[in-house]
DNA sequence: AAATTGCACTTTGTATACAATTATTGTTCT
DNA sequence: AGAACAATAATTGTATACAAAGTGCAATTT
């Protein structure tokens, strides 16, 4: 196992943060496992700081949902649930169609050719077959649409959310029968967006939504009955 | 000026989490002004706690948006600006409807009949005409639609972006000539709930939002001009 | 008089110390 | 052998200590 987070330090953030991101991350990649304890003491040795740091990045971590705090216990990391991941990808169906209804409405020139480019780079990524690849420039493209809605908070809150399934985020995306699937919802949102057509560009944003929730609900499923027969 | 926060606490919830509840609605209620600072040691002695449970506080503060963060020099109480109140109720505008469309399918008979009891103590709590009556059964209505989706992320994310708003919830209640127009729209989303009519739900819902917004944009652009002119 | 430097003071960031609670282990008694 | 209990260790919750950075004011220089 490879015992050390890598604690890449921006030398001028506060220890705090370089420990919240750094567990965050660990957490989201499942380098931390559900159910896991946090001790402070520990992680600390192992971060080589004080519980000072640890201590304030866990709250943090705590306002997140990530770890849940038991009285007198301390910080473990939360459960992922069907049930909880289902309510997230319900909250981000809607938080989705309203960022490319958003983006119908006030995306630019720029932007606009931006999202061309994202497009046909994600077409060109599925060729590669190389899921590291393709996830990359499926975030580029989400992020050109998050971010057209120049809307702060809706783009804090659907960053929030994405990274609760961050752990899945391969899934729906190792399925090479799904690639020209993939492409071809990317084109619809595309499409919608330039032609201003709210309706369309919603439907379509919602259609990739439940079609990633179909494999990411198939795969919670296997890790529970692995789990289940482990014990 | 009233001095002291009320620190009412209960007696097994840690130091962190009283003073996080304390500071929250200080903020939220005006009584910390945004720009003012949050000095650690100022709030310590104000409360009687050590820099820590404050800091830790502070941790929970900054993520959930209440205050910033300025390197080296602390906290202090985020501004609110239109742009920023906007941006919240567009959000909300989504999630509200998101809310009344699950309702629709999943509210239970027990909840359809406390949403109807809350109906009519809204109206009636309209007649005393005391701002804070009305803006307690309007709480717990929306509450009862809120709760009724299950969906707990959702739930947890309504409530936040409420608080955020929760200086000018009296703004729109206050307005003896929007009383007849809330109880139906109230009644409109009820209505539309019991019917299981879910585009009519979150027609009604959206509606809802709109007036709310226009009654606190007049509200924050009035606080701006008087704020300008004691410049 | 204006600008600059030096110095005391304040405040944050981090580490450590201590108290209170919970978990664990070993021992005794039945 | 198993249950009950006491002693001990581990861990969290809170307070304090110390170092580093920032702030403001006054004395000094130009």
């Amino acid at each position: 196992m490879g015992d050390n987070f890598d604690m890449t330090m921006d030398e001028f953030l506060p220890l705090r943060d370089v420990v919240f991101n750094t567990l965050r991350k660990a957490i989201l990649t499942g380098e931390l496992k559900p159910g896991e304890r946090l001790m402070e003491i520990h992680l600390a040795n192992r971060l080589g700081v004080s519980r000072t740091p640890i201590r304030e990045a866990i709250r943090k971590l705590e306002l997140e949902g990530l770890v849940i705090m038991i009285p007198r216990r301390g910080a473990e990391v939360a459960q992922i649930t069907e049930k909880s991941l289902k309510d997230v990808l319900e909250v981000r169906r809607a938080l989705d169609a309203l960022c490319v209804e958003l983006a119908c409405d006030r995306i630019d020139e720029e932007a606009t050719e931006q999202l061309k480019k994202a497009c046909e780079e994600f077409e060109s990524a599925t060729e590669t077959k190389d899921a590291t690849i393709i996830a990359k420039a499926d975030v580029e493209l989400h992020d050109i649409i998050v971010k057209a809605t120049g809307n702060q908070r809706l783009i804090q809150l659907i960053n929030n959310l994405s990274e609760q399934m961050y752990r899945y985020r391969f899934e729906y995306i190792k399925d090479e029968n799904r690639h020209d699937n993939l492409v071809d919802e990317h084109r619809m949102i595309y499409e919608s967006i330039v032609k201003h057509d709210k309706e369309g560009a919603a439907r379509a944003a919602k259609l990739h939504i439940d079609n990633q929730e179909k494999s990411i609900i198939r795969q919670i499923r296997l890790e529970q009955d692995k789990t289940r027969s482990d014990v």
